[in-house]
DNA sequence: TGTACATCAGTGAACGCGCGTTCACTGATGTAC
DNA sequence: TGTACATCAGTGAACGCGCGTTCACTGATGTAC
């Protein structure tokens, strides 16, 4: 796409910058990712990197967006060679975000973790890339509901006009006709799978109390997919 | 119990740094967390701090153990004027620990976000208050189980000897009798609260996405209490 | 009860280090005529 | 195709700031006889 050798050379700087400040972020995390250490690293004067990124924050501005797109590149590269079974398929999902949290852990804690202090992800640049996971799920929700392989819960949760009317916007945007409890359920699931990814990865478990956490992680997610409905 | 006035001044000196420093949490974060700020604020020149604490690490580790025992009171608290019944125990405990954690975001950040780089915390010294929530939780669950409140999912999960000999030991280090079915399920309902809690408090949601948060919150509990297992 | 000594809190200077950002500049690359 | 000008990448110095930790020190508090 970029023409003139210039532009080349920008676009090949660009990357660069992203690479180094990824495995800055790993090293030395999110708060203490400095654009001084990233000049160095591409070798070069600090102020030059001025050239390239406005700012500090906007250099974490594209970290989160380039680690929302590796997650959901993962997510999606994952569920390409999954069978056409929506229970199998978010057991697909969920291993594939655990995998590439446990392999990029700081990139994740950047997305799921605690918000870097002084900083605001802007939404406008964002939002896309971070619900990738999410869009992804509830096309398969969507799909379970349709071929009738969820059971609603009885009895149905009682919801509020308030937030009844938040998931009717949600249905518009995202085309789909998920009833009411299964968002609830959907939401549910999604967030707690974060949870379980979260709590191996920021490690709650203590060092030794499971002597396979692989496994564990299975169980957890049968439990969770068992919550969302499906028949036994 | 400290005796003489310096002692007691010793006392209140070291309350103060940890008051001052939770402050600092909250405002720039874990990793800018600062002895020489804290000596700032507390009035003091910056290697009058060493005095009472050996290094930056080791407030941090002051930091995290006064974190897990404000939760852990705040939960206890509230479990203290819960009615006896298992069910609703839980919903208050998950209540509790939502609103500890967004009255205290950087506390809770600290506890069960990402890691902060560098730091270790001594499992020595954090290990009995990090474990109190749990703690707390299984004594519900055997409760719970004892009264024959909980039906197990059928067909039983498959669990790995090996992984079952972790439960053991867990069982015997707690005293309880807990079936290998509960205390997966216990750990899955013990990590998704906190992936539910986290998920508010670190901001997954957009910031309209929901119109009652509250309300949210209160379904998907439910959600994962049914999936613990108590008999509609 | 009074004195001598030990303990301890806090000082101030110093070490060597890092950061974000601005600015005037040089020299190479790209473009319009 | 050749030249004049505009654009742009990168330089180097500077601004003002912060950090953790050590060390020899002073003066107040505590304790043993």
């Amino acid at each position: 796409m970029p023409t003139t050798p210039r532009a080349r050379a920008r676009a090949q700087t660009m990357q660069d910058i992203v690479r180094i400040g990824r495995e800055h972020l790993a090293t030395d995390g999110a708060a203490a990712l400095s654009l001084r250490a990233v000049a160095r690293d591409l070798g070069v004067v600090s102020s030059a990197v001025y050239r390239y990124v406005r700012s500090r924050d906007e250099l974490l501005t594209l970290l989160v967006i380039d680690g929302y797109n590796a997650l959901g590149d993962a997510v999606d590269a994952a569920l390409a060679d999954a069978p056409d079974q929506p229970r199998e398929q978010l057991l697909v999902l969920a291993r594939a975000v655990r995998a590439w949290a446990r392999a990029e852990p700081a990139r994740y804690g950047l997305l799921f973790g605690t918000p870097v202090p002084g900083y605001d992800a802007p939404a406008d640049q964002t939002v896309v890339p971070g619900t990738r996971v999410i869009v992804a799920m509830q096309a398969i929700f969507a799909r379970a509901y349709e071929r009738g392989l969820l059971t609603a819960p009885d009895p149905l949760p009682e919801i509020s006009a308030a937030l009844s009317g938040s998931f009717a916007v949600l249905r518009r945007e995202f085309g789909h006709d998920i009833p009411d409890w299964l968002l609830v359920r959907g939401v549910t699931l999604w967030i707690a799978l974060f949870g379980l990814v979260s709590g191996d990865v920021f490690d709650m478990y203590g060092a030794d109390t499971f002597a396979d956490r692989d496994e564990l992680f299975e169980l957890q997610v049968a439990a969770q997919l068992d919550m969302l409905g499906f028949r036994g």
